[in-house]
DNA sequence: CTAGGATGGTCAACGTGGTTGTCCAAAACG
DNA sequence: CGTTTTGGACAACCACGTTGACCATCCTAG
């Protein structure tokens, strides 16, 4: 049996996700976003690279439609983001990311793969790959829960 | 090299972290807290057994004075903590955990470790020990920061 | 074909939790 | 003893979530 506190698991992994986040969005703020906050990164992938509506997001999001959509303005005031009209169905609006959107998108892609990287050099890639595998085994490999904007608070 | 995607990696991470969380919570608003939020454990922890001063809680949770003010005021609302006169300083007051408070987070420590020894059964206590000290490792071994209230947003 | 319900979006009012600015009482210090 | 620093509170404001209401549009049953 092992002795360490069961509280300074979660803070630990809290650590490790809170590091690989803020480093993403330091290096995005240099390359020219500064407005990005963690919480967008779940709000670009719950949109998805083919669009979706406010209801759409909102439930994916765990939100409500109203909520995701102020969060929509705001994403469309900084470029990110843009609504369209669905000419299949005159209620629906389509939002999608722009180019500056899908930039970004990849763009965090890529500093991501970076920084595993880099965790693999400190570790060693076994073990990294058996961090990921354990995780994976003990949290269920369920699909990711999107909805976290509320779920502080 | 690894072909996992980089992004998953902060995304498992907070799997596991949220779970942890989510199951403790559960727990203990089966046991009567139903209206602690996620939140408020960095805030009793920030606070400590010793109790804390508002300005001094604020400056722990990287939020103002006023608001770490407002975060005590619901804590206090809701039983977890009081606020008492310092008999040496006039000024101050000494914002302290109730009976409430220190039965919870005592509580909450035991729910925690009941947890960890849950995911040793299901990876091994050698792997988990494993991911902790990888963790530590690949994190650094720097003093928790509690500073996230405002995180997110 | 039309009446009625379901759906998508927006507006308004509100609560919470953060911010800054201001002010006051008490302590610390020259 | 006057001045500066500190701890706390109050107010106004903003970001972001909530409900409730309303309207246009689509779908479907009769």
């Amino acid at each position: 049996m092992s002795t360490e506190a069961g509280f300074l698991l979660p803070l630990r992994l809290f650590v490790g996700f809170r590091q690989l986040i803020d480093a993403v969005h330091a290096e995005l703020a240099r390359e020219g976003h500064p407005d990005l906050r963690p919480l967008h990164g779940f709000v670009f992938q719950a949109i998805g690279r083919d669009g979706t509506t406010a209801v759409e997001l909102g439930r994916r999001l765990g939100v409500s439609k109203q909520a995701a959509g102020k969060t929509i303005d705001g994403l469309e005031r900084l470029g990110y983001l843009e609504r369209a009209s669905d000419p299949a169905d005159a209620r629906r609006k389509l939002v999608r990311l722009t180019d500056r959107g899908h930039a970004v998108l990849t763009r965090s892609a890529q500093i991501f793969d970076e920084l595993r990287a880099e965790w693999a050099t400190r570790i060693g890639p076994e073990r990294l790959r058996a961090l990921e595998a354990d995780l994976v085994t003990v949290t269920g490999a369920e699909a990711f829960r999107l909805d976290v904007p509320g779920w502080f608070g």
